[in-house]
Order: structure tokens, then C-alpha cells, then sequence
RNA sequence: GCGCCCAUAGCUCAGUUGGAUAGAGCAGCUGCCUUCUAAGCAGCGGGUCAGGGGUUCGAGUCCCUUUGGGCGCGCCA
């Protein structure tokens, strides 16, 4: 809660000292940073700008880092010793005042602690999953859920106004083999002969989706031509898939603001424009009967087709139509959550972009790395081929959407995830998820015991945290500070996954207080000082456990 | 062959974007329940940060390179 104060004051500081000619001119240049140190004996915050500064002004740092600590003074209250350690590091203690007056901001304003305005209220569109609507979601796809949804609930913590998006690619060639491979199911049925398209959907799935509409449609549908059936069972299968891919997102308690149907941006114009603009701006040529986009310009390794010899726009060209459309609709900022089997796609959008005069640098695209399914350590066999695999709704249905959720944040997006179904079912330590509601449910669970013993706390405002003078305790709050420190680094650096490595920390500061100090029978000052502490942390753990989406029971 | 990602304790992973003595959990061993949830706590051991070079006050983090693995390199999406 303290960072951006510290980094105000001593961004302030440093300019008065500027400005009074106590640090030359250049020393405005450097960076002012209130960095979280990781060891805990050099204070809750240090800033290394002596060190920096001393480079820049080619001076020696500890004499640098003395002249900033006697222009730093006086200290404002919330701030315990300022001290010059190491190489010339500044370090900061916060003080018992802030810290108390900081269990005080959380209570009165529960919903607000995490949450800072870095993001000035700018528009910022995430789009994630965007499944194709032709077979129901994968385990890759849940991490991207996942990942997105707790990116955006981060970035909105972060103060950005956030719009959830999911594309529906419900037009093209994909479409036109889905209807191609019901259909043959459907024939099958009559005719184990009917031939199935050598490019067809393999998995059961369509065979069970056939029946499903074969029950709907009737079996007279079988009589009828060729393309009528194709048109009538890709739009029911299309419509049956969508609607199970919300579904499971939903149970994952996943909601989108947005469904972009690749249709309208086809029938509203976007692709003719697309292609248009980029022929204006010279970057296409014709060749073989297709029109290219020159990629190469745009540090791309070869060039992409826009336009095939019959007459269809390849998917790029939409991709690029969709996102003129996208930032036709305001967005500030746009970040696409792809697959890292897209990622040779990146290079070529934004080169594509920046030919139609959008900035590419609005544009950000996050690439997940795959998962691989583990069962008690055997890697659990996926064929894409025979379209046999465990599908992310079956995943949920194991193993729950918490735990699911939680462990698919436990690691970086850009490193390969190994997703072991049997330790993520286990109730066990091997379970971090279980950790962590443990910790809230033995919160509920002492305060619902303190109001059987009589003891109801109607304002906490006035209880005073004096009594607090234990370790444990201060290095519990000390925790509860660096909450919002982790909110923004995680909103900047696009990783939800530092929440769940916190709320594992929390946690276990939280049970070493609980297992060393009593908190009812002890003297009444003491007991509520120590019960506003845990009503604070119960807030923290909810804030922070809403962004990743994750809910904590009561009991357990 | 080229591009992107990864390699840190026996295992699964962090490491706040270049900072201080590299951290957790699991697994192993030892203690702690007549009192608020033992799904917990306290303690012990465990490392050439894949190898090599470079940049600088300072590198697990940045650059080059080698090795090993994942993904991609269609007028498919």
C-alpha cells in the first residue's frame, strides 16, 4: 500500500534537491524506484538510486546515498528510519503507525485495498480463448481461461476499464468441414459405407453430435440434397458446440462481455476495407492469381497470402479485419491471449497493423505454452489425430474449478505447464489451493467461534492495534502491505501467477501466527486487536483469491 | 535449416524486469494437539542457477555461443 507513497515522496524529494542544487541537473534523468527487497532484514522497501546516481555523476555511491538520506528528512510518519546499506542502497522500514493506520484503510474500505489507478480508466480489450466453435474446449484452452479472465479482473484491479472478449470464427473453411464430417456421421448411420472427408473431424464427439441432431432433424434430413444438409447441421452444430464451450466456461466461472461473431465482421465490411487499405498503402502485390501482404517489410520471414486465387480471404486477412474493427471501437490498448502454436502469427498482424497506420505497439499478444496432462506422473496420452483426449469440461468435472484455476496460475504463462490431475484432486499439501482455503476457512471459522463466546465486534474502527507486539504478528501485517505491490507488478508484467505464489505466503504467515499465539481468552485489548488483524487478512485473501478467480470456502 | 519459448535443490515451481547471503512446497528425518480446524506449526539436511564466453560497481536475470526439450514455419485455421 506504501510503494507508490514511497515512490512519490522520494520522487519529490529528489526533485526539491534538484532544484536546490543539492544533485546536478543529470539526476533527474534517473529512474526513481521503491523496490520490495528480498531480504527481509533490509527493510519493506529500498531504492537503489544512490548507486545509479553515483554512476551518472561518476561519484562514489555512499557519499551519494548520505547526501539523499539529509535531503530526504524529515520523514513522514509512515516511515520508520531511513539507513544506507550495502553498496549504497537506501533502505526504509515502514512504521508501526503505518502499518496500523494501513489495518484501518482495509477496514473501512475492504474493496478497494489492492486496487490502485495506474491504468488512468483507459479502454483495454482482452481477448482469450476464442475457441474454434467446431469441438468442445481442451485442457489448453482452460489455462487460457483461466489466465485470461484473471488478467483481466487484474488489469481492472490496476485501474484499467476492461472488456472480456471472446471470437467466434463461425465463418470459413473450418465451418464448412464441421458440417462435412456431422453430416457423413449422420449418413453412416444408414450407410456404414458413406465416405468420411479425408480432412474431417475425427473425434467421437461429432459422431455423438450427429445423433444428437439426427433425433432433432429427423431422419428424413438424410433425403434431402447434399448442401442442405450441410447448411442445416453446421448451423445447429455450430449453435450446439458454442453453446456447450459457454457452458463450460461459465462452470469455470468465466464470463465474456463480448461475443464477436467473425461473421459480423465479414458482413459489416471490415474485410473489403482491411484488404483496401492495405492495397492503398502499397504493401500488397499479386501473384499466381493471389494477393500477398509483403510481411517482409515488416521484419516478418516470408510473405502471407490476403486473398487465395478463389477469391476467399485467408484467415490472416479476417484476423486483420477484426482487429481494424477492433480498434475502431476505442480500445486503448488490445492483448491477445494465444496459443504458442499461433506464435508465428504475432510478427505478421503487427506488421499489419502498422501499414494501416495503428500503432502495433497497442497491440500486445501473450502466448501460453502448451499443458500436458499427468496422472500420478504418466503423462496422459493425447491424439490429436484420432481426436480421442481428455477434454477441459471432463478436467472441470475432476477435479473442480478451483483447484483447477489456482494451479493453472501457479506458473508463468511462457513456460510449458504440467497439470497432474491426481495431485490436484489430492487434499493434501501436494495442494496448494487447499493451503490457502484452509487458512480462510480457519478465519470463518474463529470468528464465527468468538460470536458463540459472546464476543461481537460492531466497529472495529475503534480498537486500537497497540496491544500488536509480536513478530509474528508484524511480519503477518508486513505481509498484508505488499499486497498491493504484487497487484501492480503482476498487472504490468501480465502474470496472475505471482497472486497465487502471495496468497501461498499469506497463508503460511498466517498459520505460523495462529499455531504460536492465542487469539480468544486472551486479555480483551489484546484478543480484538488480534481479531481486527484477522479480519483485515480475511479481506486481503479475498481480494487477492477474486482476481484469480478462485472462491474460499467457510469450513472445510 | 530458420523463428518463438523453456532449462534453477531428488520432484513441482518462484525469483518483483540488473541489486545485497539464490527461495518455497513436496519427498526424507526430528519434535508439537485436555485450550480458537494437526488439511496446521517448529527444526534439520539438500545448489557448478544446463555448459562456455562477454557487457559492469554488481548477472539466475542482458548479449553471443553450444547442448537438450516444446511449439511453429500451407493459397489450413
Amino acid at each position: 500500500m506504501y510503494v507508490q507513497q514511497v515512490e512519490n515522496f522520494l520522487k519529490s524529494k529528489i526533485g526539491e534537491m534538484i532544484k536546490s542544487g543539492a544533485l546536478p541537473q543529470e539526476a533527474g534523468e534517473i529512474p526513481v524506484i521503491a523496490d520490495k527487497p528480498k531480504e527481509k532484514s533490509h527493510g519493506d522497501y529500498s531504492t537503489n538510486f544512490a548507486l545509479i546516481a553515483a554512476k551518472k555523476l561518476k561519484r562514489k555511491p555512499l557519499e551519494v546515498a548520505s547526501e539523499l538520506i539529509s535531503g530526504l528528512r524529515p520523514l513522514p510518519d509512515y516511515i520508520e528510519d531511513a539507513r544506507i546499506e550495502g553498496a549504497g542502497f537506501v533502505n526504509f522500514n515502514i512504521s508501526r503507525k503505518g502499518l496500523f493506520d494501513l489495518i484501518d484503510r482495509i477496514i473501512d474500505n475492504p474493496e478497494d485495498y489492492g486496487r490502485c489507478n495506474e491504468g488512468n480508466e483507459e479502454k483495454f480489450q482482452v481477448e482469450f480463448v476464442s475457441a474454434n466453435p467446431v469441438g468442445p474446449l481442451h485442457v489448453g484452452h482452460g489455462r487460457w481461461a483461466a489466465l485470461g479472465d484473471s488478467l483481466a479482473s487484474l488489469l481492472s484491479a490496476a485501474g484499467y476499464n476492461v472488456s472480456r472478449e471472446f471470437y467466434l470464427n463461425d465463418r470459413g473453411t473450418q465451418m464448412e468441414i464441421f458440417a462435412r464430417s456431422i453430416d457423413a456421421r449422420s449418413m453412416q448411420r444408414e450407410d456404414p459405407a458413406y465416405p468420411f472427408p479425408e480432412d474431417g473431424y475425427q473425434g467421437s464427439y461429432i459422431i455423438e453430435l450427429a445423433e444428437i441432431l439426427r433425433k432433432k432433424f429427423g431422419n428424413e434430413l438424410g433425403r434431402k440434397p447434399l448442401e442442405e444438409r450441410l447448411s442445416i447441421l453446421g448451423e445447429a452444430g455450430y449453435e450446439y458446440m458454442r453453446d456447450q464451450i459457454k457452458t463450460t466456461l461459465e462452470n469455470m466461472g468465466v464470463r465474456f462481455d463480448v461475443w464477436k461473431s467473425e461473421r459480423d465482421i465479414y458482413n459489416d465490411g471490415w474485410v473489403k476495407k482491411a484488404v483496401e487499405s492495405l492495397k492503398a498503402a502499397g504493401v500488397t502485390y499479386e501473384e499466381e492469381g493471389a494477393l500477398w501482404f509483403d510481411a517482409e517489410r515488416f521484419g516478418d520471414r516470408r510473405p502471407s497470402v490476403l486473398i487465395r486465387s478463389n477469391g476467399e480471404p485467408t484467415y490472416f486477412t479476417v484476423d486483420i479485419a477484426y482487429h481494424m474493427e477492433k480498434f475502431s471501437r476505442g480500445f486503448d490498448h488490445v492483448l491477445n491471449l494465444w496459443g504458442a502454436d499461433h506464435g508465428g502469427h504475432v510478427k505478421r498482424l503487427h506488421g499489419a497493423l502498422s501499414a494501416l497506420g495503428i500503432d502495433p505497439g497497442r497491440l500486445e499478444v501473450l502466448l501460453g505454452q502448451m499443458v500436458n496432462l499427468k496422472r500420478g506422473g504418466e503423462p496422459v496420452r493425447m491424439s490429436k489425430r484420432s481426436g480421442e483426449m481428455v477434454t477441459f469440461s471432463e478436467l472441470l468435472e475432476e477435479v473442480g474449478k478451483d483447484a483447477a484455476r489456482f494451479l493453472f496460475l501457479t506458473k508463468s504463462a511462457n513456460s510449458t505447464l504440467d497439470f497432474d490431475i491426481e495431485a490436484a484432486v489430492a487434499k493434501n499439501l501436494e495442494n496448494p489451493v487447499y493451503y490457502v482455503q484452509y487458512a480462510h476457512a480457519r478465519l470463518c471459522s474463529l470468528f464465527s467461534m468468538a460470536e458463540k463466546e459472546g464476543i461481537k465486534i460492531e466497529n472495529f474502527g475503534g480498537i486500537s492495534l497497540e496491544p500488536l507486539r509480536e513478530p509474528g504478528e508484524m511480519d503477518l501485517l508486513r505481509h498484508m502491505e505488499t499486497f498491493p505491490f504484487v497487484v501492480r507488478e503482476s498487472a504490468r508484467g501480465r502474470a496472475p501467477h505471482h497472486l497465487t505464489h502471495y496468497l501461498a505466503e499469506l497463508a503460511s504467515y498466517f498459520h505460523s501466527f495462529y499455531n504460536h499465539y492465542r487469539i480468544l481468552g486472551t486479555e480483551e485489548s489484546l484478543r480484538d486487536a488480534r481479531l481486527k488483524l484477522c479480519r483485515a487478512l480475511k479481506t486481503v485473501i479475498s481480494n487477492c483469491s477474486s482476481f484469480l478467480g478462485v472462491n474460499m470456502p467457510e469450513k472445510m
